[in-house]
DNA sequence: TCGGTATGAGAAATCGTTTTTTCTAATTGA
DNA sequence: TCAATTAGAAAAAACGATTTCTCATACCGA
């Protein structure tokens, strides 16, 4: 079973050159006469020969390998964000080490020494909350980090998905769609992406549209909607909810008291979460942050960075996007967004190029 | 920012000796005075050396790395596997590269070959189905491989949760409650897994007890409900849903109805997904699969071939425990069943030791 | 024909450890 | 007292690549 493992030395035997030759040969560096290169490639390819990453890594001082740190242990956020990375830099031969540290500052430090340890090229910190911060300190490490889906200390280098703009493209829809009166009901007015999509969602509706604070669950979702049908006043004609359960609670309560969606009232979820999102009746239309377009981007930065280009530090916000099942009606308009089911997989950039906006 | 990294040898001319002598001291090899010993060991730890592991990986044929492969892109399963892999192998140094390679038979082999080339000291393989196998070939490898909650070929190391057992709690515990009419609401008959709790549900509510195939989403439980009902026939008072999806849909559609739960029906799940058991009313009472206590089974077994121990080839089948909510009224006994919570973090292991019985 | 320059390829150094071998001095035994 | 051990530590080899040096040989112009 163990098979033994070809070395460069092999290749050189039976190609009839030296090491140093052959090692040149396959790497297109040095010079000699395309038939040695080619007697060389073909002894490598005939023994299958793949080169140790040991002793690669340990002359040219890089790994090829790089760290995904996280609290997320059950990955709702963390996956599709591991995904893009894996994805950006599988190509490049680069593989991925992932840590789950829940939120254990000694777990946290044992993983990150054990990555430096194996000398990774870069690390990428990502959570679930995009306002708070890993309970490990990754400043003055001898690698590269990248900060995604999470806080960072300042002059890092940080990719986040825009929340104003998805709380905004989710309500222009509703308006879109003609409705008039509406209402947001969201999580805890603790989390920072709360106020920024209420404000975004209110420079929409107006600004005494009705923002209801609770939590993330679909319980809250079932009160919200007894609170805004019981306690008089006008009632909305256009639900934005801050997450998919609370949607998906807003979904339950409405078809409890004979509301009919989308008819009578549009509802609009965010995160996209596939399972929860499908499973709702009817379908929901929802916005997507598009966490594996911001994983292959943090892959590619934590990738330029390891090779020792420089990146401008600051927060870049990537643009989330609008998908459109059966929870509003209406059809979806040739432009942005985008029909039906493409979770994670597609591009999903808003914007041509890597859509990428620096901010704050 | 790059400090500068510290190498044995910087640490061996501090405590004036050689690089040789050195090791050995911080290995606790090899000859040498006491005091010369601490003398090394005192200078490491006030340069803070770490080694570096591709140095020592190159010369001891050792990476400290193992791979964990799985198609179960967005992780249900996979994440808990991973987190008990992690934990088992983080105090041995050991860390984990993650490779998710969906179905796709030509990014699987690219991900094994890269796990190759960095000199993996094993691979686990997982997947999201226990009964279909990765589309890699991951025999003939040079290095060990053991399977966790997936299918593998005959001879290899695989651990499986232990369905039947499983379904045999869940119906035990319906009787114990009082329940006489059981029905067994579950997936497609394509899946193994389906038959296995299938005959044992029957091995415990009666040969002649319904069992309702169909798909493992909530609407299948709603219309499985809506035979169940209406289609005449006696209308059973504790149901076992094949997963914690149509769990949902079942006492969803239960209430719809106005049928009491637990007081008419009891109703269990499967799965013990927090997130869908925690969030439906009244909370599901489930079976977990105890995926963490697989996943560090998986990493002791993977330490071990890597250290060159042997280990007996065969299925090993890991107990799934009874987490009781309030989906079935009663209270749990003192023995077995765990109240509450506890999901994936407990051991979870119904019998003592390491709770495995070796079988087919 | 001779010095100078490409050219192709091998020799050797290097990366940072571990492990084996060698060396020196001290201790032991007869 | 002198060889034989032995303890302690240094020197050297090894791991498997990459990269820098070095060295023939062929070719060029004068």
């Amino acid at each position: 079973m163990p098979k033994e493992r070809i070395r460069l030395s092999d290749v050189a035997r039976i190609a009839g050159v030296s090491v140093a030759t052959a090692s040149k040969a396959l790497n297109e560096t040095g010079r000699m006469t395309e038939e040695t290169r080619q007697r060389v490639k073909d002894a490598a390819a005939k023994l299958d020969f793949r080169p140790n990453a040991m002793a690669r890594a340990l002359v040219s001082n890089r790994s090829f390998t790089v760290g995904l740190l996280t609290n997320d242990t059950y990955g709702r956020f963390t996956l599709p964000v591991m995904a893009g990375v894996s994805e950006a830099l599988i190509d490049e031969g680069v593989s991925v080490f992932l840590c789950s540290i829940e939120d254990d500052s000694t777990l946290g430090k044992i993983h990150v020494d054990a990555m430096l340890d194996k000398r990774v090229d870069g690390i990428i910190s990502t959570g679930k909350r995009i306002d708070r911060r890993l309970p490990v300190d990754l400043s003055n490490l001898p690698v590269p980090v990248v900060y995604a889906f999470t806080d960072a200390p300042p002059g890092s280098i940080t990719l986040v998905s825009d929340d104003a703009q998805g709380a905004h493209e989710a309500a222009s829809w509703l308006i879109e769609l003609g409705r008039k009166n509406l209402a947001h009901v969201t999580g805890p007015e603790s989390f920072a992406t709360v106020h920024d999509r209420a404000s975004a969602f209110r420079a929409v509706a107006g600004h005494d549209a009705k923002v209801l604070y609770g939590n993330w669950s679909e319980t809250w979702g079932h009160e919200a909607v007894a609170m805004l049908w019981d306690e008089g006043g006008t009632q909305p004609d256009g639900i934005f909810c801050g997450n998919d359960q609370i949607a998906r609670g807003v979904l339950d309560a409405l078809r409890e008291r004979g509301v009919k969606v989308p008819e009578d009232v549009s509802v609009v979820g965010f995160d996209n979460w596939e399972i929860m999102a499908a499973a709702t009746r009817p379908p929901l239309t929802t916005i997507d942050m598009n966490l594996k377009a911001l994983g292959r981007e943090a892959g590619r930065l934590i990738l330029a960075l390891s090779e020792g280009k420089t990146v401008e530090p600051g927060i870049r916000k990537l643009p989330c996007s609008l998908v459109v099942r059966d929870s509003c009606g209406g059809a979806p308009p040739k432009s942005s967004p985008r029909k039906g089911t493409p979770p994670h997989g597609a591009t999903g950039m808003a914007a041509g190029g890597d859509g990428f906006a620096p901010a704050g």
